[in-house]
DNA sequence: AGTATACTATACCGGAATAGTATTGATTTG
DNA sequence: CAAATCAATACTATTCCGGTATAGTATACT
């Protein structure tokens, strides 16, 4: 019950991405090295970043990657359902039938995960990459002020 | 991120029992049965629930497993920490230095989801079977009341 | 034009985890 | 002692994950 090692790695590119400027061009190699991921398969997960419309990329010479809209308007579950498909911490939560027992309807438990399941996936939806950015340089800025 | 299949099984198992008198006690065959879990893999999780003193079993003719204390001390939690360990939506918030980052402490990611985290814990904390079995029987007397 | 830069798209691969089966053995009851 | 039933563990087939490799395409600079 765990989110993949990409979407930590896509959390990281995108972050990084929202707390440049906005606009900014950074290459794949770039944010590989500063952030940490193997430098291959940064372009997978920018790949699948961009079929989602979080980031959009740009060929050749000068080349790179930029968000493809504010960084206000890409949530935590953007990222997720980019990376993973929609969230489901339960199989019958996610596809119908999954479940042999087709109790969906009837059974307390799946009742009970769905409704915890929406309070995740709000919390997900309600944090955006602006903010993080922004507490991130604001925790920079008063660790500078501590020196 | 989903829960296993085995702790599907092992919630419908739990709240079997929980549905039957305080006590009862059923072998793995007739549970297999009538909650739809393959055979021999009902024995692999009633062994694993058994190891966190969720349930008992009883050897020998006329044994089988019953629920180690009352269902309203069994939550959704306790089942999920038997069959999967401690839940950790990310890495990071699960081992330390999973994470090659090793920004633990600056990363606002990481702290959002930490939240969240806990805030989906205390609901699976929150919720016992005793409970979820009594939803469940008064669904059927409705629907047999319906009838 | 030609070349270097940088992404696109997809195929490939090894290792771990899942989901489930099988086997041998230990207890308990009758 | 025999039958029932769980204990413990080994085994297996398949899928998923994390990551690499490669061949190709678009862009920019000279």
């Amino acid at each position: 019950m765990q989110l993949n090692q990409s979407t930590d790695y896509a959390f990281r590119a995108v972050l990084h991405m929202a707390s440049l400027p906005a606009g900014c061009v950074v290459t794949g190699a770039a944010m590989a090295g500063q952030q940490m991921i193997p430098p291959r398969f940064v372009l997978k997960i920018m790949h699948m970043l961009s079929k989602a419309g979080i980031v959009s990329s740009h060929r050749g010479t000068g080349g790179g990657f930029s968000l493809a809209k504010p960084a206000e308007e890409i949530s935590l579950y953007d990222v997720i359902v980019a990376m993973e498909g929609e969230l489901a911490i339960h199989r019958c939560l996610g596809e119908r039938n999954s479940c042999n027992k087709h109790c969906t309807e009837e059974c307390p438990v799946h009742a009970t995960l769905g409704r915890l399941q929406d309070q995740l996936i709000e919390g997900l939806k309600s944090t955006n990459f602006g903010a993080l950015a922004r507490e991130r340089v604001d925790r920079e800025q008063r660790s500078h002020y501590r020196e």
